[in-house]
DNA sequence: AATAAAGGCAACCGCAGATGG
DNA sequence: GCCATCTGCGGTTGCCTTTAT
């Protein structure tokens, strides 16, 4: 005994929507309001679930939604946000006027979520891999932390594996020129030279972050490392040195050319999304032991910002939530 | 030019909270 | 308080487009 479905599934279409479909929605919500949902297919002469009506208009019809590229102030806004919240997606979104949780979610898992991992941070937890490879070596007996490790990166494992895999390829290819007496023209371009740099940048790190452990203070504010070596992120260059605390500057988001941390040649997609979707609304625990549970439990907005493992950079001003901005200043 | 692989996005699914009788 | 229904949300899927080989 189930709960009744909310249309006759036989009698529905489904798929993409036809433009004609789409004017008799959005007049007749035009003229009568979106109250109702299971309704107003009926009532507009529409074959389609109510349900459907309404994810169709919300995320597409509706007049204030944009429709274009996400600018870098948005990127900023959402990493930020998700770095607080989570896959919050509705909340993030009701921080970006015209855009719908889908859109942000859509965006975060096709683009922003690489755009992290390829800067060697953990999309989850929002922080450097080596810095989580650290707290896992100070918490695990020795036996324990090289397989832990291997899961906790699981994303960057992969991409470690394809560009070794490549930088062998390329001295193979390297060498047989060599043979053929092609001394002069390097194979391998400068931004080759650069992601295998970046490998063996990570390799070294990640041997250090298991071999030691307190080489990142626990409990302390991230900080921009510029090259030093405990901070993989810091150590590609992403972050300036300028900067007081770890955060994702606009030299970080703004620069799209080539050499960018943010092209996507960094992380491919199957392998950095497929270890992070479908998770589950586990039990967590923040930094101070404190059990949270993930996905939709977090019901009052102030709670969100109770927690010392996030970034605390937004300013308040740019919180359009007014749940948000109080939750922001009462932190101290 | 043809094909495969990857990316991007719209839409669907199912669960949970909100609401009203 | 209970139940039925509506609504909102996050996860997932599937299809179309783009890019690489």
């Amino acid at each position: 005994m189930g709960r009744i479905p909310c249309c006759e599934k036989d009698n529905v279409k489904r798929g993409q929507w036809t433009p004609e479909e789409d004017n008799k929605l959005s007049s007749y919500i035009a003229q009568h309001g979106t109250r109702n949902w299971r309704l107003i297919p009926k009532n507009a002469g529409l074959q389609r679930c109510g349900k459907s009506c309404r994810l169709r208009w919300t995320n597409y019809l509706r007049p204030d939604l944009k429709h274009g590229q996400f600018s870098v102030a948005e990127e900023q806004t959402i990493v930020k946000l998700h770095s607080v919240v989570g896959n919050r997606w509705s909340l993030i979104a009701a921080q970006l006027p015209g855009r719908t949780d889908n859109d942000v979610k859509n965006h975060w898992n096709t683009k922003l979520k690489k755009k992290l991992s390829g800067m060697g941070i953990d999309p989850v937890t929002h922080k450097p891999f080596s810095h989580l490879m650290a707290e896992i070596a100070t918490t695990l007996a020795p036996p324990q932390v090289a397989h832990l490790a291997e899961a906790a990166l699981g994303c960057f494992k992969d991409e470690m594996l394809h560009l070794l895999t490549k930088k062998r390829i390329d001295f193979h290819l390297q060498q047989s020129n060599a043979a053929k007496g092609n001394t002069t023209v390097p194979y391998v371009s400068s931004k080759e030279n650069e992601k295998d740099d970046t490998a063996e940048k990570f390799k070294l790190n990640l041997s250090r972050a298991i071999q030691e452990p307190d080489m990142l203070p626990l409990n302390k504010q991230w900080e921009s490392t510029g090259a030093t070596s405990g901070n993989f992120a810091g150590a590609c260059g992403v972050f300036p040195a300028s900067v007081t605390g770890f955060q994702y500057g606009p030299s970080s988001f703004g620069n799209e050319g080539a050499g960018s941390p943010w092209s996507q040649s960094m992380c491919t997609g199957s392998t950095c999304t497929a270890g992070y979707q479908g998770r589950p609304r586990e039990k967590l625990k923040d930094e101070n032991g404190e059990e949270y549970e993930g996905g939709k439990a977090i019901k009052n907005a102030s709670n969100i910002f109770s927690t010392d493992c996030v970034l605390w950079d937004i300013p308040s001003d740019d919180l359009i939530n007014p749940i948000y901005r109080d939750a922001f200043n009462n932190k101290e």
